[in-house]
DNA sequence: CTGAAAGCGCTTACAG
DNA sequence: CTGAAAGCGCTTACAG
């Protein structure tokens, strides 16, 4: 019976017994050799690798995860819609599953759909149980996902959540840190006047960079500091929304000095509105982003940016699906470019 | 034996036993059911639907896979730097996996080093046997990993390779197609002189582009027609190499009156690079870029480019994998903007 | 330090 | 149309 391999089955594979045949030792002895069992004398474990090699052998992933009780698959969301900031993710934790012996698992779901997630999860299930999902944003911050989850008893991870979220591992970018740096950079650089661009709903982590800048404002207390917003309006895509947003604050009677915007392809979209409108960047307006990804690498001038490590927070985001532990937080960095200081001034 | 569950491990499920234990009839019948079997009788379905409803019974796709030496996963890799044209394509085809009851496997390498995905490839293989492998460029063209597939035995189908490759399924854009309408576009709008990019090496897919537009103008037999080259010089980004192309173009006695770039970041550093020489897109210089990918949503003024289907491309590519089947080739469309044809002759 | 047994939850033929 | 048996290739206790 076994050996009736229809055309589309993949080829038998060479087995732990056969390997242990070759050995001369059982197919048992073999298994302990893969786990690293320390129980395992050096001239078997010799003879064992040798015979791994000679033989081609690979383990089969199914009949592990039969047997153990474990996929060693972690599952990560992609939104239907490109976002350099989730490829930049994904490459992360794609790497970190591989020098952990897991894989990731990329699904996709809706964006503009909010359940979408929740039932593409629930349908995903149904077929491959993962040893646990890793939530980005806007999903870090989906309660009934998360619910799910738990009461699934999945481990999960959320990577920025906006707030901490009560009992569930996360991984953090010090965002505030990293604010505050930014407005004491344009603060410093005597602006004064600034404008931010309000963040679509549904979307708290952006929110939650704004409301930390107004922070940085209140503190200094000084009264002719202010701070505008652009309306949130979807044009499309967020440099295309950026540049709305831009062409919204520059064309009142007193216009920002220096704009904010929460991420660096809405930056864009502030730089080439400004630009359009005969406003030099930085020379009439400085303008900075936050992310420091792909999207600041299409920026002119050079956007001047918060760096959060994207990729390590993803690597330690499924170090904490697979081993557990506790929630951290990385640092950023402010990145100064040409967005905020003339070039002249860069030496 | 069976009970002892170590914290680590995933919940025990139910399994089509105890589904048909509920419907009362056994888990075989229950797994014809799931299989879609047409031997089963509508009342016998109905019981089972309502007691796999009831019981939240999930099938487990470590036992299915053992059994039916299947593993419903396909393996695609990504490089390890952003690239907006492989996150386009990830998302069509983890939509197609779930479309099918697959799921997709990313798998990370190191695009700087030549060897690295076969190596990945072959570590990874070790641990999982995946159902099919996706290659996408520059591993389409990847003759050493394509071999090793082969003599796997691995279900293999290549995305947008240079040239057709042997007996090896793959997926195509109509390219010839796009680039003579954009040709025939810029040639109709006068345009004589024409500027290109040279391509990085080891990605024949970009150096075709140029061969057919070379093609076109070597058609048109026109004397005064000429091609010129800016060198490939790479400065860490697309974007900043295709800016110091477009340096290199507009800086010689005579510049081109059009610059074809064979893709979207490069034809917006282009862009960039033009108009910090004071050199106005599209009235002194047109300028095209091919994908119409995300890159192409950042480019100001927008950009001319010649749009292929990569989700529907990558979720073909699933499908051939998955069913096998022949090669296929997708129209694309080339997308006319503002970065060839100026905003007012738009309407 | 190593082996034999039982089991993971399915699918695949084969009977009936 | 439905059932019982065998098997997929591992891991997990348990013996020795």
């Amino acid at each position: 019976m076994r050996q009736v391999i229809p055309p589309y089955r993949t080829a038998r594979s060479v087995t732990q017994e056969e390997v242990g045949r070759v050995a001369g030792v059982s197919g048992k002895t073999v298994g302990r050799v893969l786990a690293r069992d320390p129980h395992v004398s050096a001239a078997t474990r010799e003879k064992v690798e040798r015979a791994i090699r000679e033989t081609g052998f690979r383990p089969n992933l199914a009949a592990r995860s039969l047997a153990a009780a474990r996929s060693y698959l972690i599952a990560i969301f992609v939104p239907d819609h490109s976002s350099l900031y989730h490829a930049d993710l994904f490459r992360g934790a794609a790497a970190a599953c591989g020098a952990n012996g897991y894989h990731l698992l990329l699904e996709e779901y809706d964006a503009a759909d909010n359940g979408s997630a929740l039932a593409r999860y629930r349908e995903s299930q149904r077929r491959v149980r993962c040893d646990g999902v890793i939530l980005s944003p806007p999903l870090s911050n989906d309660r009934e996902l998360i619910e799910c989850l738990k009461s699934d008893g999945m481990a999960h991870v959320l990577i920025a959540p906006a707030g901490k979220v009560e009992n569930v591992p996360a991984v953090f970018a010090d965002e505030r840190a990293g604010l505050i740096e930014l407005f004491d950079h344009l603060w410093a650089r005597g602006h004064r006047r600034f404008g931010l661009c309000t963040a679509p709903l549904g979307h708290p982590y952006l929110q939650q960079r704004n409301d930390i800048f107004l922070q940085c404002l209140e503190e200094k207390g000084v009264s002719e500091s202010d701070a505008m917003f652009a309306p949130f309006v979807w044009h499309g895509s967020g440099m295309l929304s950026g540049r709305a947003a831009a062409a919204f604050l520059l064309t009142r009677g007193s216009r920002p000095d220096a704009i904010f915007a929460f991420n660096d392809e809405y930056a864009q979209g502030v730089m080439i509105g400004a630009q359009e409108l005969g406003i030099r960047v930085p020379q009439a307006v400085a303008v900075a982003g936050f992310d420091d990804g792909a999207a600041a690498q299409f920026a002119w001038p050079p956007l001047t940016t918060i760096r959060q490590p994207l990729d390590r927070m993803a690597a330690k985001a499924v170090e904490l699906a697979i081993h557990g532990g506790e929630s951290c937080t990385y640092p950023v960095q402010l990145i100064v470019r040409q967005s905020t200081v003339p070039e002249d001034l860069h030496g």
